[in-house]
DNA sequence: TTCTTATTTAGAATAATTCTAATCTATTGA
DNA sequence: TCAATAGATTAGAATTATTCTAAATAAGAA
């Protein structure tokens, strides 16, 4: 019988693969998270949040890991992180170039494709300077 | 001899006819803060800053008010905020449309108008509800 | 194994913001 | 003009999100 946790084992040796890629040693924790993150489709999650879930399915981690890995996940290039208002900031597995709806009444983040959205026209920028990234919230309101 | 505090009285004055327009009660600090925010050019401001820069200048007022006035005005439509990262959050005497430069290096806004930077091609807006505002950081980088 | 170094941890510290309850002040209307 | 009242201001406590710290633990190399 295989040396095996849980049933979504495969999904954390994927892991391990994938945070040894990007430079970063798979420790339980990190691989643990990284499974959570990276398993099904898109997500954007708050620290707290995360750290809820992992929680709940007995992943025992303390909230200072949840910031380190998700900080180091960023640098990584595997997350990104969303800033839609004052403490408010949310970590998103799609790194692909996207944007996002912000509905402030459901506090949720809804994907929209780079494909379907453009920016154009900004001016040049300032001599020292270029333009690392650009950020789009388009806000909601409940009508 | 006219009844006046200060050299900028005229500018407290105007400020204290724009509060009541906008149907708050034009108090000593929120008179003062007016003044101070809305007499030059446009502003970026945090919260923090705006205090010290009122104690420097002799208005008395506690950091409660700057954050109760900032948001009452902005709640009024004579500001904006803007929020760039996780808890770095600016408050923009600029209502119009435009858009914003940011630098993290040195933790500044610049603006860009409205004319210059045009977003398009977002998708319809989930059903109940509508798009409130679209906004745009461009982030920088030093090179 | 054993060693070394990176990682994790609990809890303290920090920073920004909001809350609270007491005090004060601008406005209203007698 | 003055008192009443509703709204504004205040100091300081409370809250929230996040970061720091120093000790304990675990991963990878020898």
């Amino acid at each position: 019988m295989v040396n095996r946790k849980r049933a979504d084992g495969d999904s954390e040796s994927r892991a391990a693969a994938r945070l040894r890629a990007a430079g970063l040693r798979p420790t339980r924790q990190r691989a643990a998270l990284a499974g959570l993150l990276f398993k099904g489709s898109d997500r954007h999650v708050s620290a707290e949040a995360l750290h809820t879930e992992a929680t709940k399915v007995g992943i025992k981690v303390s909230l200072a890991t949840i910031y380190n890995t998700l900080h180091q996940f960023t640098e990584a290039g595997l997350l990104q992180q969303v800033v839609v208002d004052a403490s408010r900031c949310y970590f998103d597995t799609n790194v692909g170039d996207h944007q996002h709806f912000y509905c402030p009444d459901e506090e949720t983040l809804i994907d929209i494709p780079g494909n379907d959205i453009k920016v154009s026209g900004w001016p040049q920028a300032p001599k020292g300077t270029a333009v690392e990234r650009i950020d789009v919230i388009v806000r909601l309101k409940r009508i």
